[in-house]
DNA sequence: AAGGTCCTGGGACCATAAGA
DNA sequence: TCTTATGGTCCCAGGACCTT
């Protein structure tokens, strides 16, 4: 069993609705995603617009399960804000797939980030850093709150009272669009995460805060003894939380409160829509993975259901070969 | 030379959840 | 109910670089 099947579904699901002109290259990504993905979500962030743009009921299938709506809203009162239902709730990350069981080990439950660019560049990054892996815990570190554990548990039911659930590690995929809003030229990819870390991100934070200070250092031409800074580096290696970094500080006497926020942009090589990678063609929808989660069935399964959907690898720069699948329009 | 495109840095502004 | 803190999106300007 592969995996990561929910975004591999997910895929095929998005090519589908492609074909069949629910939708098209150029519509909102968030509505490409609700019809690409139908009920494989245990979280949606924006609830509000899903129901009211796209016709989409994030809650109707436990709804179902019970027999008047009045039931429902009881039942989710004790658990989640009625207000919260239907909300744009702002947290990280869009969409999160439900998590199965196989073998007696949880699979699937990836996440799934958009990035929509009118541009050939990928949108930055906005305080959360790119990584393969997140966890639940994790991601409530990162918003600051509980909300989207909270609800995926709701959705995933049963499994999400087992054991290992909050700590199981979950893929991160993200939705990528450049040149959004050009027929001719639109690229649409499901991009592995492994795409854009190719440093962990801890390191990535202690390395800014190093290369802020030696800038400064040669700007002003100071020399700190070599065992000093080797203190220092040490020192700044401990920086890696990102939330506390984020936080707003008081400083004493200040009448502004300063916020560092991390955003990172892609360089091109990390962006399988640059011309690094030429075989991303327009109007192309791809699935890029990287090739050690790649596996042999995947061919099978995939070109059962859509049999002109193309295989090929690309090779990133610093993280090796990579597997496409590619459906053209 | 003119026009297009990409890359980078920067800024405006908005929405929401939690706290007061 | 109002305010605050924080996460998020989109857009723009300028320069480098490429193409015609």
């Amino acid at each position: 069993m592969c995996k990561f099947i929910d975004v591999v579904d997910f895929y095929i699901g998005m090519i589908n609705a492609l074909k069949s002109r629910k939708i098209g290259l150029l519509s909102p990504l968030e509505e490409i995603c609700l019809k690409a993905g139908k009920d494989s979500f245990a979280y949606i962030d924006n609830r509000r617009d899903a129901k009211e743009k796209y016709g989409y009921d994030f809650w109707g299938i436990i709804k179902n399960q019970f027999e008047e709506k009045k039931q429902f809203i009881d039942w989710i009162k004790s658990r989640v804000n009625e207000k919260l239902l239907y909300s744009k709730s702002e947290q990280f990350p869009d969409f999160l797939f439900k998590v199965r069981k196989h073998q007696d080990k949880f699979i699937c439950g990836s996440l799934l980030e958009l990035k929509d660019s009118k541009g050939g560049s990928i949108a930055s990054f906005n305080s959360t850093l790119p990584t393969k892996y997140k966890n639940l815990e994790e991601i409530d570190v990162i918003n600051n709150k509980n909300l989207v554990s909270r609800i995926a548990s709701l959705i995933d039911g049963d499994l999400a009272s087992e054991k290992g659930y909050r700590t199981f590690e979950r893929r991160c995929f993200y939705l990528v669009r450049t040149h959004a809003g050009r027929d001719d030229k639109v690229k649409i990819s499901v991009v592995d995460g492994s795409f854009f870390e190719t440093v962990p991100k801890d390191n990535l934070i202690y390395q800014m805060f190093l290369n802020i200070l030696h800038a400064h250092l040669e700007q002003k031409t100071i020399r700190i003894p070599p065992d000093i800074l080797n203190q220092i580096e040490k020192a700044l290696s401990h920086v890696t939380d990102q939330t506390i970094i984020a936080a707003s500080q008081v400083i004493e006497k200040a009448s502004v409160r300063p916020r560092l926020r991390i955003m990172a942009e892609v360089h091109s090589e990390g962006n399988p829509h640059s011309n690094f990678y030429p075989e991303i063609s327009e109007r192309s929808v791809n699935l890029i993975i990287d090739a050690s989660i790649y596996e042999k069935k995947l061919d099978e399964i995939i070109s059962q259901k859509i049999p002109e959907i193309k295989k090929f690898t690309i090779h990133h720069k610093r993280n090796g070969d990579h597997v496409v699948f590619q459906y053209k329009f």
